[in-house]
DNA sequence: GAAGATCGTTGATCAAAATCAGAAATGAGG
DNA sequence: CCTCATTTCTGATTTTGATCAACGATCTTC
């Protein structure tokens, strides 16, 4: 469990940035924004953000590493992934207790923005800010849930394969990171069961993959060869 | 096209009689209300309510009826179903067009809440409350989204096909109507396409389901007997 | 650096659901 | 009430991907 992989470090592109921009608190004072947020929190891997049934009380912002959330049950279903620059948990706004439960996929870091008392410590126009940038994130959260939904929702393995890969490579480049080429961060399994499929079925499709050049597979190190004709696959 | 099925209205358990209450315009003098909100709209099967690529303006709520939405694309993937009470359209809040579109099932009535120019009409305090309030509907929403996927993502068809039964009762219930008898307002091919599932699958599962004493299935007439030994069909 | 655990890969068999073709029922409109 | 179009249903065949079993590679820990 000793930090081996070299940590992905955004700043400019992430989230935590674009909320803080939008508390109008760039400034080097950060006092305000030092109440309600937890800043650069290092995180191992396997260790639980919060678990199903916890009281709601912090928003994550992933800022290096990943994450994973399972929705509970007999057995476990993975739900999402989380990538650098990525909120965690936006989806329990409201609730009192957590819906799910998330896991560090690899060492790394998080920001976290307790929203407990944002009222008590923000100015109504800070508040309304804040509103309004946590408004567009829970909205565009559930557009990526769509997105989502279209990957594991194609009529075909190979499909589904393909898509995940772009997909995740469209996330990556959304906060500055490289669509072609990155390490998967889960394992073979979790991709086989956040696609509904079977774990020999992932492999067998990457290896088909790779074999017709669309891809270059060397067990996580992913590569999508230019020009992306993985992208035809994938459509409907 | 002519309103030949009695429409199903609700008005305590609608969203829109929750977004009145926050705005905290519940009294006989809806003045500031009537600036943001079309209330009581009536809509025919078949009208859009917005396409891909549309403006977003509105937010709408679903007062009786139902609605599809569709992804775009060759062939249209079904992204989700709207019964009464449901809000369409708060997942492209922050985007300046739809992302996907979205078609009335039945002859039925939206409201319709105006968010385009919310700042300038309310006053911060009542800004911060209708904020707060789409805030935990996004939430919610997106909560929602990750329920659809449990159902969608089930490993066999049967298990999909249940849970989508069961699924349509807890919404219905969720706003007052009954969960164990309903009236399905999509098609079978509506229902495989949002499933995954090829619609002869579908009717098969459906009757299997029939003769096996879980359900009533009368062309579009759903009964679930009780009791639900449906649920444990649906468990993954 | 070696031992053990986990993860990844391969091949053979089997079950589930898609596809294809066509018949019956429903409901919209005249 | 009757007709036409759409939707729903049924059966036969084929394809896809799941399952089972076993082996090899890779990471973790000591």
């Amino acid at each position: 469990m000793s930090a081996r992989h070299i940590p992905i470090v955004i700043c400019q592109n992430c989230a935590l940035y674009n909320t803080a921009r939008v508390l109008g608190l760039e400034s080097p004072d950060c006092s305000t924004l030092d109440q309600v947020v937890i800043r650069n929190h290092p995180i191992d891997r396997g260790q639980r953000l919060f678990s199903a049934g916890d009281p709601v009380r912090y928003l994550y912002l992933v800022h290096s590493g990943s994450c994973i959330s399972y929705q509970a049950g007999e057995p476990p279903k993975v739900m999402s992934f989380y990538l650098p620059g990525e909120i965690v948990g936006i989806e329990d706004i409201g609730e009192s207790h957590h819906s799910h439960t998330a896991v560090a996929l690899e060492n790394g870091s998080l920001c976290q923005l307790d929203f407990t008392h944002l009222d008590a410590s923000l100015s109504p126009e800070e508040l309304i800010r804040v509103q309004r940038y946590l408004l567009q994130a829970a909205a565009l959260h559930a557009r990526q849930l769509q997105q989502e939904r279209l990957v594991t929702g194609l009529p075909s393995a190979e499909q589904r394969v393909a898509a995940f890969l772009l997909n995740l490579g469209q996330r990556f480049q959304a906060h500055g990171l490289p669509a072609l080429a990155y390490r998967l961060p889960m394992s073979r399994e979790e991709i086989a069961d956040y696609l509904g499929l079977a774990p020999e079925t992932v492999i067998r499709i990457l290896k088909k993959l790779g074999s017709r050049g669309l891809v270059s597979i060397r067990t996580r190190q992913v590569e999508i060869l230019p020009p992306p004709a993985l992208e035809r696959l994938s459509a409907a």
